[in-house]
DNA sequence: ATTGAATGCGAATACATATTCGCATTAGGG
DNA sequence: CCCTAATGCGAATATGTATTCGCATTCAAT
């Protein structure tokens, strides 16, 4: 942010350009999310965008910050772990990410389909924490089940599968496949996978 | 293509054109890809492109259908079906899959890091129709071991998987991760899940 | 050798959009 | 109420790149 904002006009302009920023990706495409366009939906002029933020980008870099924020959040309230159940665990949590996603008017769907050019990397970095960190504490409690040695790499894995596979279902809004029919095989994909011994082929050429 | 290359010269000046596009791409990067670059790379002048390609767009979607083409023609060379083990079946695929992406001088990583922006659905559709074909004869063999009825959906859920698990690891060079791990982990991973009796939950509200 | 069609050229043009800057307006402490 | 710094403005500017078009060159059929 270029300078800070220091009377309370300024502060609530730098907020009305995060969210219009938002509203104007949701609306028009980020293809169409021009300066000019976000000033106008902020009922604000160009000029004063780059008054605080000191290209589009790290406007933009805002607002993933704030979804970012905002999904952590979510993903904290969700009552992960109060049951025992792996199975049940994954289930509730893909659930919760589907639901993201179909959030905010379409929003998501938009960010989703062009997260390459967007620091997303904010995003998904927030979900494998928050999922190392459930790992951790579910094969903490149980942890005679199966001691997973390698449990970095599978959190990775895991992460990134359901996360992609979902996004890529959702942005082409494949008819073949039903949501919940993917949802509940990734569960018990994921659920199995995560529940396997170490695997003793681990050395190999 | 705007216009069929009818002397011997437009020919190869069409093939120059696509070669140079992935040169260009592989050496300068995807952002500084221009219709100028590629020209020049062809030793060819910006006119004669538009000759033959009514856009920019075109002449990258002509490199696309080259590579997957490619990559067609070595999967299907692939002894995969050789034995019967599922294991090893998917291990074979999965370590043909990270040596395409680290051939071509790099090539392959820098459109995975763009895959958003280019026709890239094509080569995902060809992968996956590979993979269900593959599916389809494996268990037609061992039709008694696991009458898989949703064969699409887990198709559809390993192929993405895989593919963005591999991409994301590739594209952001964690060191963290070594490849080995996880091509033995995602294989495993896979394997499991496509020996997995149909889940009994299938039906939930 | 001639000639019309195909091919090739690249400076000039069109276009989109980010970013700046000099001036106008407003806030709020004194 | 005054005055200055903060804020706000938006037409003008800068930039990058795709695409065109009138002319030059080459091909290949006769």
């Amino acid at each position: 942010m270029r300078k800070r904002p220091q009377q309370q006009r300024s502060r609530e302009l730098v907020q009305a350009l995060i969210d219009a920023t938002a509203r104007v990706i949701q609306q028009q495409g980020l293809d169409n999310t021009t300066t000019a366009r976000i000033a106008e939906a902020a009922g604000v002029s160009v000029g004063s965008l780059y008054q605080y933020f000191g290209d589009k980008e790290s406007l933009i870099e805002a607002l993933m910050e704030s979804l970012a924020e905002g999904i952590g959040t979510g993903l904290r309230r969700l009552p992960l772990l109060d049951n025992d159940d792996m199975h049940a665990l994954i289930g509730n949590a893909i659930r919760f990410g589907f639901a993201v996603l179909h959030s905010r008017d379409g929003l998501y769907l938009e960010l989703v389909r062009n997260w390459h050019r967007l620091p997303t990397d904010r995003v998904v970095d927030v979900l494998q924490q928050h999922f190392m960190e459930l790992a951790r504490v579910y094969f903490l409690r149980h942890y005679r089940d199966y001691p997973i040695d390698n449990l970095e790499v599978r959190v990775f894995i895991v992460t990134n599968s359901v996360l992609f596979t979902m996004v890529r279902h959702i942005s082409q809004h494949n008819g073949l496949i039903r949501e919940n029919a993917l949802a509940t095989e990734l569960t018990s994909m994921v659920a199995n996978y995560m529940t396997l011994p170490p695997s003793s082929s681990e050395v190999q050429a």
